[in-house]
DNA sequence: GCCTCGTATGTTAACGCTAACAATGTTGTC
DNA sequence: GACAACATTGTTAGCGTTAACATACGAGGC
């Protein structure tokens, strides 16, 4: 009756207050089917007088699911990532499902161990790792245990569940979009070369060119940052100082992609006048920048979906291994060449 | 002695391995300091060899403390956000906290009393929510229950504990700098007007203004999108056109900055030569644009640090009110104006 | 030698909830 | 009207851990 003073009320306090046992609240709050209308009412009367919510902690440690998810996510200040889980997060939320968070500075094997180890101490019932290294999905995959698992851009052969956007499709679309244009060639800026985006862009690109019998350049290395696309943009313009065709660009991602366009600004050479650039991702300031820039969006929310889809099939079955033996579940999302008015076609 | 087949370990199964009470092993984990060298060394081989992990439920169930701090975001592909987000996730791992991310798409009140209640179903046991507009910080406030509570950029007033970024001092030394230079006066492209850091923004764009005796002429309201910064560029331009001097801009972030630039080089204007341009958050990406953006640098790790701290601070305590009856803690991460060049004297 | 004290361990009882079963009352069927 | 079937509620027993108390044992002081 009188409401408890100074602690938090638990669910004997509501079954008092409404009359009946703490059992009919339990099922009342489950919205259990037998349990009258009039019931129902009262305690939820009761429930709301006293500001009563359901203890997690209890209830999970009697139905033994936690409803929490794990994410590991390795630097969320990058774009993709940070898309990548909002899109997990939203998903998560809708399933009714908490989201744990763990991002990693050092893209080691040991940390992103570590990251899992805290996450299973917190009792997660499955995990979607923002995995873009080799080294790290195989870190992952070799995790003792029956932690439930899906790794975002997780490369082929691990044996884990992989969603991915189609890097190499976007690489081919925005490699022979610039062929087409008339482009001898397409050279390359890659991205970090550790990250498994950057060679499936690589790829791409080579192949595309390959396929058209064009010549293929040595491509350069970067590591994501608007500064190693300047840098490296320098570096191309030196070797269009020394002769070499160099009338079209991909760019590993937008970022780098502003460097570029500033390396060629800098050298006086007009985009896509004298040069074409194209990047991927597509961030919002892709469309505002001078010029616009042709690009490959990526739909980090779809992969975000798709991940959390997969994940809960996986805990649903209780990750017995794979169905398939030859190889885990893979689910790719298309993208997609947004053509700008960074490329365009070569100089006469 | 045989170990649990098809079951997760408990720690009784440890303590059966190794020959003690589940007791023994509960202060061999957790440290207790009178346990003999033998049964320590004891009940640790058991724990490896069985693979234990301690149920971090039942252990919040009795201890009455789950570990778990709560992020209520919004936005979070904002670069603002995504920066203190990951400030926050890396203060609370290393104080041994697990952390718990909502995100908010759409920015309403009820929507952060939703995830508020979210995360206390969860049982956190504090929250910091990045909350940029009054009425969301005043829907926090208003929140009954003892959650202790972090508003991050909440501005003051609400009797929430607040870590913010010196917006004012940051858009003061902006519109200093720019007035220093030479020009007459500065315009002003806002932010998302319902935004608290556009508000605190403006008033120090005005007020240095206003000190200066220079003219105040009436601020552009944006949504913090580059095309948002693009189309009132494009109207500043035509007010230019018709006539009105318009030499310099403090626009409110560096993505509507980057739109200003697009729409300045289309009028065939000169960045800086005809018009300068400042911006504000100093994204990665600022110092490769073209020309290179001068721009206020804002912590945001720091801001995440204090907000942590702040919050452990009141978990601490136990919240019985702020100590400071006037008002809550409030910390405040000064800003710091990054001259690049985009910003330089008037035209003659 | 007895009593005290500190150390090392074990035993018991929560924590707040749900699942399983038990015990009612209530209806329907022939 | 008796029995079955169902709807509604209550009772009991855990879930796996830690806290509190109980126990046993050895060392030391007088």
């Amino acid at each position: 009756m009188n409401p408890p003073v100074g602690r938090t009320p638990v669910m004997a306090d509501v079954a008092r207050l409404a009359g009946v046992s703490h059992q009919t609240v339990s099922r009342v709050i489950n919205g259990h089917p037998n349990v009258r209308e009039e019931t129902v009412l009262r305690v939820q009367r009761a429930i709301d007088e006293l500001g009563y919510h359901r203890n997690s902690t209890a209830r999970a440690l009697v139905t033994r699911r936690t409803n929490v998810l794990g994410v590991i996510a390795f630097d969320t200040t990058l774009f993709g990532p940070a898309q990548t889980l909002a899109g997990i997060e939203r998903a998560a939320r809708e399933a009714g499902y908490f989201l744990s968070m763990v991002s990693l500075d050092d893209v080691s094997p040991t940390g992103v161990v570590a990251a899992a180890d805290f996450l299973i101490q917190q009792s997660v019932e499955g995990c979607i790792a923002i995995a873009p290294q080799r080294s790290l999905v195989d870190a992952l995959a070799a995790l003792p245990g029956p932690l439930p698992l899906v790794a975002v851009e997780g490369g082929e052969g691990s044996g884990l569940p992989v969603v991915c956007v189609d890097q190499v499709q976007g690489a081919e679309d925005a490699v022979r979009h610039l062929l087409e244009l008339g482009h001898h060639t397409v050279h390359h800026i890659e991205g970090d070369p550790l990250w498994l985006e950057s060679a499936a862009r690589a790829v791409g690109w080579r192949r595309t060119l390959e396929e058209a019998g064009a010549p293929v350049p040595a491509p350069l290395q970067g590591d994501w940052s608007p500064r190693s696309g300047y840098e490296l943009g320098r570096a191309l313009v030196a070797r269009r100082a020394a002769g070499e065709r160099v009338t079209a660009i991909f760019v590993g991602n937008d970022q780098m992609a502003i460097g570029v366009l500033r390396a060629l600004h800098e050298a006086g050479l007009s985009v896509p006048g004298d040069v074409s650039v194209v990047g991927f991702d597509d961030i919002p300031e892709a469309e505002y920048l001078t010029p616009s820039l042709t690009t490959v969006y990526q739909d980090f929310a779809q992969v975000g979906r798709e991940s959390l889809a997969l994940l809960l099939g996986e805990i649903g079955t209780g990750r017995d291994g794979p169905a398939d033996p030859a190889g885990a579940a893979r689910r790719v999302v298309p993208a997609e060449l947004r053509h700008r008015g960074s490329s365009g076609p070569p100089p006469p």
